[in-house]
DNA sequence: ATCCAGGAACTGT
DNA sequence: ACAGTTCATGGA
């Protein structure tokens, strides 16, 4: 990965296996996403660093990322973490040969990983909005959790207007820690989500739960038993986020309803395979688990 | 109406 | 350890 710059613009060679559009078509999922925006091939997201708001616009072109900043000119740090940022976001420091390699003889992955090829795991670096989003989608339909999300984001975030259109910022744990559960119920938070999610704000405002100190502990085990010691994180929640926030490899949310769907689907089931069938198939799967379950999640986005 | 949804905690055995 | 129950609301 070298970067260089070139008036105002940073240019970020992409590693190999890397395809934007497969990643764009992933980022397009929802017609209600608001926390970032495609508009003619490129791709639209605030950020904060330091204090800074940055709008950045990202495309592709030849295997080389182009980053722009249409708010104007950044400070030269700001420049570095929307660069860093944009690594986290797609997953860029990951090999996928292994992936390729594993998924080839694998009568599950062998399809879906050649026609995505290049698609990486899509992230969510800020570790509060990994656990909050995955804390509002427990046990309801996703279209219900965006609209969810989309209340809770207008409700208590910071938006930016940029020619016409609102780029909003996921709100922070700091301003979250400070709300009643009756704030959330008006959005029609459960009781219990609302617990749940102010009690992550509280936990990270009081600086007792950060990305990095889970990050160095580096070892699946360690950091699952850690995330599922909070209260509302389970073990599907604690995967979900090892896989979107935290780079875990061997994430494995073997549980979720979506991987499950997707592979009815791709094997021709009658039924939804048990947790043991998933267990069987996955036993080939170790140490890619997480990028499995993202294929699997993908191919339901045909 | 009925069942399910990108679960988790709580309760009883 | 394990199974059943409750939470709560919208979507299909």
């Amino acid at each position: 990965m070298s970067s260089s710059n070139l008036s105002s613009m940073i240019k970020m060679n992409a590693p190999r296996d890397f395809n934007f559009e497969e990643c764009l078509v992933f980022l397009g999922r929802s017609e209600q996403e608001l926390l970032h925006r495609i508009k003619d091939g490129y791709l639209y997201k605030l950020i904060k660093v330091d204090q800074e708001l940055i709008l950045l616009k990202i495309g592709c072109k030849n295997d080389v990322l182009n980053v722009e900043f249409p708010l104007g000119e950044p400070s030269k740090n700001a420049r570095k973490m929307a660069a860093a940022y944009i690594v986290d976001w797609f997953d860029l420091e990951q090999d996928l040969a292994g992936f390729y390699e594993m998924a080839q003889d694998d009568n599950v992955l062998k399809q879906i990983a050649s026609r995505y090829r290049g698609l990486r795991i899509i992230g969510i670096p800020d570790l509060f909005e990994a656990l909050t989003w995955a804390i509002i989608g427990q046990q309801i339909n996703l279209k219900f959790a965006y609209t969810l999300k989309k209340r809770f984001v207008e409700r208590f975030g910071e938006g930016l207007t940029f020619e016409g259109e609102i780029y909003w910022l996921y709100p922070s744990f700091d301003r979250i820690a400070e709300i009643d559960i009756e704030q959330l119920r008006e959005l029609q938070f459960t009781a219990r989500k609302a617990e749940y999610v102010i009690g992550v704000a509280k936990a990270m405002a009081k600086g007792e739960l950060k990305k990095e100190d889970l990050l160095k502990k580096q070892d699946y085990q360690q950091i699952h038993n850690y995330l599922t010691n909070l209260r509302g994180i389970g073990a599907w929640t604690a995967d979900y986020v090892m896989m979107k926030c935290l780079h875990q490899r061997s994430a494995f949310p073997i549980t979720d309803v979506g991987l499950h769907n997707a592979l009815k689907v791709q094997l021709g089931l009658e039924g939804k395979p048990t947790i043991n069938e998933i267990k069987e198939m996955a036993l080939n799967w170790t140490g890619w688990e997480a990028y499995a379950v993202f294929y699997l999640w993908r191919s339901l986005y045909e």
